[in-house]
DNA sequence: TAGATTGTTAATCGATTAACAATC
DNA sequence: TAGATTGTTAATCGATTAACAATC
């Protein structure tokens, strides 16, 4: 495979998601369709589905679109589900464990961990909350690689060096703190705080006259 | 000011949490130090500070730590407050109406929006529940501009016209589906799915031995 | 066939990094 | 003073856009 960007990676799902809500009428697509539709440029829409697709398009006619969806997503790994716990049942927490939809992307939450007695040893979206203390005992059980993280920030960083001891290589982190991992361990930030930084700078923008 | 870019935007956030959690042992911050703490280039900070900085740094010491925060915390608009609402209020709009966090970034939540009859006329976290059916008779007595959409993608396009037509100019959106939007409104997309392509993108390139 | 779309190669654009003199 | 850090200017790197011949 080639090298590919994280900014390049970041389209793929956004294309197999409009490719989806498609109706079944028209059974090809082409760069310039997906490109009018999602404001991306013709050539960079072009370039990207050549990373992701076996065959070559057709011109004038573009690309089958069933298997262009298909070629998508096995190329984001979307048909092998990987198992993921959630560590920190909080309020954005106890929404994920909540939705339903993460399957669609390739990940089961499997399980959640949280140091409440209130909700350890109870079931929520039938999925179990145990004691995070004893994580060291009950992770390893549960043949998990990636850690969903949602917990205070005071303790992010102490946790994460817990989590990585016994098994976890990926860490999608929803702390808005920063946390160092180890060479063998993957992570990746989701800030609210920067993108709301984008938003109200944009917005400033607009309203100071263009 | 100077043009800036998205990217550089996204760190000022990251920043500020850092200089934040910093004890205050040390009176002054410099570019070398952040650059350590948080993994970004040594130049990279340094143009990034003289960005948001009224003062220049002194060589051989940096800069005043507290000054700095307050001039990223000036730069990013967080002294002075906006309204918000959250439209739908299902799991992940719940988890940002029971989150008082964002207050610290300038925004305040002052209502939701649902059609679920349920929770229509109820508050959580003493934030009202308004019915999305009427929202052009109450939203317009909200002074709100920004609109944090959590609701189902079906409806997403539809009631981004809706929201737009009385009076909202920005679109915190967290629901993955594009949305076409007016030139003189402003959206943000924060696309999980996006994230998480690159999470386990990530993952597997370590794990098939970088 | 004509026209739209393709893939590829080259040009442009923007962001990051390197280099270095200035200075506390 | 010496050393660390600064701000600025130039070089590099990477991603996006433009151009164009090939072709269904």
């Amino acid at each position: 495979m080639k090298n590919i960007s994280e900014r390049q990676l970041e389209r793929f799902p956004i294309y197999l998601k409009y490719l989806l809500t498609l109706s079944n009428d028209n059974e090809n697509i082409s760069a310039p369709m997906i490109s009018r539709a999602l404001g991306f440029s013709e050539e960079q829409v072009r370039k990207d589905l050549q990373v992701v697709t076996s065959k070559e398009g057709k011109p004038n006619r573009g690309r089958n679109k069933d298997e262009l969806i298909s070629d998508i997503q096995k190329f984001l790994g979307y048909q092998n589900i990987d198992n993921a716990v959630i560590i920190g049942v909080g309020h954005l927490g106890k929404a994920f464990i909540n939705y339903s939809g993460f399957k669609a992307f390739g990940l089961k939450i499997v399980a959640g961990f949280d140091i409440d007695n209130n909700i350890v040893g109870t079931k929520i979206n039938n999925i179990e909350i145990y004691d995070l203390n004893d994580i060291e005992k009950t992770l390893p059980l549960l043949n998990v690689k990636i850690a969903i993280l949602t917990v205070p920030g005071e303790v992010a960083q102490e946790i994460t060096n817990r989590i990585t001891e016994i098994g976890i290589k990926a860490i999608w982190n929803f702390v808005p703190t920063h946390i160092d991992v180890s060479e063998n361990v993957v992570i990746e930030n989701v800030n609210l705080a920067s993108s709301l930084a984008v938003l109200s700078h944009k917005l400033n923008l607009k309203e100071k006259g263009e």
